[in-house]
DNA sequence: AAATATAGTGTCACTGAGACACTATGTCAA
DNA sequence: TTGACATAGTGTCTCAGTGACACTATATTT
């Protein structure tokens, strides 16, 4: 019979694989550690949570990333608990991993003045080093934004809210790091009455762009055959 | 500054959802809790992490069900985690939710023998007292386990390693509560090259059957379009 | 030998993705 | 003004895989 108080207790932490885009370049959000261990090595945005503060592990997450960012992401999801003996050299830990979504447009402003914070591009991350067994956490990450983008619309979350087929079609194309067909997507938003259109729009030398935006009360669905593999 | 042995820790649990399919019916296996809170009340079969025992939560999930079927599980898989104030009178309190298959005659003479845990169909879970939020957490993992089964053969993990076409079916129909084309089936277990075939096999009045089973080596592969809605 | 039950095949229709040529409409430079 | 260029959007054929369902095959039972 064992007292429950009395039972060895893991370290318990919540961080986050915060994606965007940026220059057709899928990034994560890395920050550099300010204490042990792995001080001074880059990792994930993440910590404790704060029983006070936080209603669930959601909120952790959003919170931390709110103090990197100063916003909160346009889509977040639980990827996976991490946990073991050595992945933490303080002793057993358990990690609950998020992935985040967020337009570059949103944060590209306050990111700067934060602490030490930086986008850094995934194919990049081999070449840093890395806190704890991060690294795995983000490739993980990643490849489960890409196989959630071949049957869903997720990457607008890496958008602002009015966007065009072209910019959606640039940044599905940087996370699954293939082309598409732009008429395959165009037949999708089509499909899924998800979105509506509103005015007009130029990026650079073209014709006019239709802007899409997600409705208000739209609930986001998934097709039932991936893009191409 | 906090120092992270003062911060106050959440409760954290490890339960697993494991189903099985008996007579066409999806089940899950739920024990009586002998402790407070919700005594006597049902509720999903887990505890706490033991960090002499457990490498991993995957361990614990593993461990505990073991203790109640004498069996570890065919398949086993991270649900989500679920965490809050209100779903423990005891406090903020965090479980990892797995799901997991298993072929019930594996495990059906065991379970007979086994203190208070019990095969309860699905759908008749509203009917019983279930503990905290155990048939929310139910009811995630039976949706993610009916779109999982429109995707890939996990329903084999419901079997003997030895299966026929008729079996999986039945299985199949049983998860998704839906009838679905042999025909669809049988191209499926081509295509994915998944499997081999073995001798003959008849089960009640009709032609023998094919068995199918697993290729050793066989990595399982997700299929590129869902079976229909 | 016929009825019945389950196993497995042949084949046509339908849906949605891939490919790609073609049209539409904007900018920019000569 | 005009033509080159760039991006937006359409038309349409092909192809793969599922749904539907009739049909064949082979066992048991009566």
């Amino acid at each position: 019979m064992q007292r429950t108080d009395f039972i060895k207790k893991p370290l318990f932490t919540v961080d986050s694989v915060l994606f965007t885009v940026q220059d057709n370049v899928l990034k994560v959000l890395m920050v550099k550690r300010a204490e042990l261990p792995y001080r001074g090595t880059w990792g994930l945005p993440g910590g404790f949570i704060d029983i006070d503060l936080d209603q669930n592990t959601d909120m952790t997450a959003r919170r931390k990333l709110a103090a990197k960012t100063g916003f909160e992401p346009n889509y977040l999801e639980q990827l996976q608990v991490f946990s073991g003996l050595e992945r933490d050299p303080r002793g057993f830990s358990v990690t609950l991993a998020y992935y985040a979504l967020v337009a570059y447009q949103a944060v590209a402003s306050n990111i700067e003045t934060v602490e030490m914070a930086c986008w850094i591009p995934v194919s990049e991350l081999t070449e840093l080093a890395i806190a704890f067994d991060h690294l795995q956490i983000i490739e993980l990450a990643r490849q489960r934004l890409q196989q959630k983008t071949l049957y869903s619309m997720i990457p607008i979350f890496c958008l602002p809210q009015q966007f065009t087929i072209g910019q959606l079609m640039a940044v599905i194309e940087a996370i699954i790091e293939k082309p598409i067909q732009r008429k395959s997507l165009m037949r999708r938003i089509e499909a899924s009455e998800m979105f509506e259109v509103s005015n007009e729009k130029t990026t650079s030398g073209g014709r006019f762009a239709q802007l899409y935006s997600l409705k208000p009360d739209a609930n986001i669905i998934n097709f039932e055959r991936n893009l191409s593999v």
